[in-house]
DNA sequence: CTTGAAATACTACTACG
DNA sequence: CGTAGTAGTATTTCAAG
């Protein structure tokens, strides 16, 4: 199947010096038709072989296989994972949580943001403009085991004035692409 | 062709409740110690081989591939994809919003619910509970481009009383890999 | 700078024990 | 589940647009 590894086992380990080091901040100007294709193709589905990716985009292996290295070099493609389906996995309730904090202060902010990505399940956490300070979003397995969650970790989560909670009853869309 | 029996290790493991034939396959009960660490690993990084994988959770390599089809097979793993870094695609701005509906009607529902996927750069969509009907979360390029798309989008979503947007700030947490 | 073709090393995969 | 063998793939090398 998918095996992009790292080997280093009896070649030239220290002279991998890409000549791509003028892209630090390089949006996506630098993609052509065929990098945007892989992208999107690798975003649906990177469990694809290298060779059936090839023939997508009309490249040959090599020159393939260049590309995707270089778009995972650059740091564009974070990283290829597995999607486990929560609610198989035990973890089918999803909440989303307002939070409003105390104060508004970089220490309180600071605080609060080391403790939230601790909290077991928690999918996301951001900063948010209008009436809350931050969303969350956790995964957990069901109203009891969130309420246990709830009142064992959040409320004691440094620096909170305010709480509310976000049931999900249906789960509409979840996705991890958007448009290239 | 297909038989998909159950673990080896089928001891005492008797078919108590067999009731609800809703989802096709049985949830992680079924899951040895093996199977939780491959999950784990996938989840993080599935580009790895298969005979890294195989060597990680102390297995032969054939024995760890049948593991890993089974687990795709049975639905637990949904699909591998590449994870894109969304500034550097130019899709920087996040965007959450909460929705409430003219009528709380299964056709006001459904027609909203259909339309809402089509949204462009929309990521996720969820009923919920509270004083919200829906809860968004948008992908898009900055601000100019959200506005555009929330004139010319959003407004016009079937059966919407009001829209509440709350923009990200910052991007503190954003993960796919749950506790297993 | 990137591509493509051939050759090699490694891996996925099948059959069997 | 593991071992061995085969088929296919990833990956390097090198020549050329």
């Amino acid at each position: 199947m998918n095996a992009t590894k790292v080997r280093g086992i009896n070649n030239t380990e220290a002279a991998a010096d890409v000549s791509t080091a003028s892209t630090a901040v390089d949006p996506l100007h630098a993609l052509d038709r065929i990098d945007r294709a892989i992208l999107r193709q690798l975003q649906t589905d990177a469990s694809i072989s290298n060779v059936a990716l090839a023939a997508k985009v009309k490249l040959s292996a090599p020159a393939c296989l260049r590309r995707v290295e270089r778009l995972k070099e650059s740091g564009l493609i974070r990283g290829v994972v597995a999607l486990i389906d929560p609610k198989a996995a035990g973890a089918g309730m999803l909440v989303i949580i307002g939070v409003v904090l105390d104060r508004s202060t970089p220490e309180s902010f600071a605080e609060f943001e080391k403790a939230a990505q601790k909290v077991a399940g928690c999918m996301e956490c951001h900063v948010v403009t209008g009436e809350f300070d931050y969303f969350m979003t956790i995964r957990t397995r069901d109203s009891d085991s969130f309420n246990r969650l709830h009142a064992e970790q959040l409320l004691y989560l440094p620096g909170v004035r305010q709480i509310r909670s976000f049931m999900v009853l249906k789960e509409i869309l979840s996705t991890t692409k958007f448009p290239l």
